[in-house]
DNA sequence: ACTATGTCCTGCGAGC
DNA sequence: TGCTCGCAGGACATAG
């Protein structure tokens, strides 16, 4: 699923690809929209505008839009689990599940696919995302969040007020790197452990960047192109195998806060 | 004010 | 082999 890396090699290719670029017309689809603006606000919004930067915010793609006589809006895309933006030519077939298509000037388009539809569209005035940028934030406030929360770590990582970007498969691995147990309150943490817990979190959202993000399912860059991290993961998904860290105890699955979670019985304590 | 749980949605894989 | 059913999870609503 999108998390902050998935996010950050889409936004990287779309700025790479359709910076200057101008919308000329854009199509929605009428199904029950995954729009968080008025469907005429988001069309008024991109036609006509220029995109003047492509970059990430949290899980959010924004597209920073110049439009003459307005002031500057921000186009905001939510990949949700399943939503792709694709830049691609006119004459390629629009796959099922396509819910938006913004038409360039240069020929080509900007494609919003998302089968599950937990994905988002939304214009603003001025986006910013909830929580900090976790590759951002000091060790020093990134300690004192976390040293007030009550809930249990993972979650505490998953909640996008605390920090953005963080999703299921990084926390998870975030945790193994820094041997921390998921279910482990936040506010028990020692120190030393949120130091390793920061140092583990940039680590791996950093490594994962440089992969390209992770494709589990449906994960894909801006050209289509699938992630490689998935193959560097040491504890999500790999519940019944063996610990890479200690090389005896089998990886364990449980559920928390209703999501998969994955760690190591021995290393993480 | 905080944490915990249910809901949305479709594709896919486990299991019969 | 072919089908059904339940799981996957990000964000938000609602309940506790």
């Amino acid at each position: 699923m999108p998390e902050l890396p998935e996010v950050e090699t889409v936004a990287r290719g779309l700025a790479a690809r359709v910076t200057g670029d101008v919308i000329e017309s854009v199509w929605l689809g009428d199904k029950p929209q995954p729009l968080k603006s008025p469907a005429e606000e988001i069309v008024s919004a991109l036609e006509r505008s220029r995109i003047a930067a492509v970059r990430r915010a949290g899980k959010h793609i924004v597209f920073d839009l110049e439009q003459n006589g307005s002031e500057p809006r921000q186009w905001v895309v939510h990949l949700g689990m399943t939503g792709r933006l694709l830049v691609s030519r006119p004459e390629a077939e629009v796959a099922k599940h396509t819910h938006a298509i913004a038409r360039l000037k240069s020929g080509r388009e900007i494609r919003f696919v998302d089968p599950r539809r937990f994905g988002r569209l939304a214009v603003s005035p001025a986006f910013a995302a909830a929580g900090a940028e976790p590759l951002d934030i000091s060790l020093e406030d990134f300690a004192t969040k976390f040293h007030k929360s009550k809930a249990p770590i993972k979650s505490a990582l998953l909640n996008q007020k605390l920090l953005s970007g963080v999703g299921n498969i990084y926390a998870d691995e975030a945790l193994f790197r820094a041997r921390v147990r998921p279910r482990r309150r936040a506010c028990t943490l020692t120190r030393v452990e949120l130091r390793r817990l920061y140092v583990a979190l940039q680590k791996v959202l950093n490594e994962a960047i440089t992969a390209g993000g992770t494709t589990v399912s449906d994960y894909v860059g801006s050209d289509g192109s699938e992630g490689m991290f998935q193959f560097a993961l040491r504890a999500y998904q790999r519940h019944g195998e063996r610990c890479l860290r200690c090389r005896k105890t089998k990886i364990k699955r449980i559920v928390l806060g209703g999501r998969g979670t994955h760690y190591c019985p021995c290393c993480q304590k």
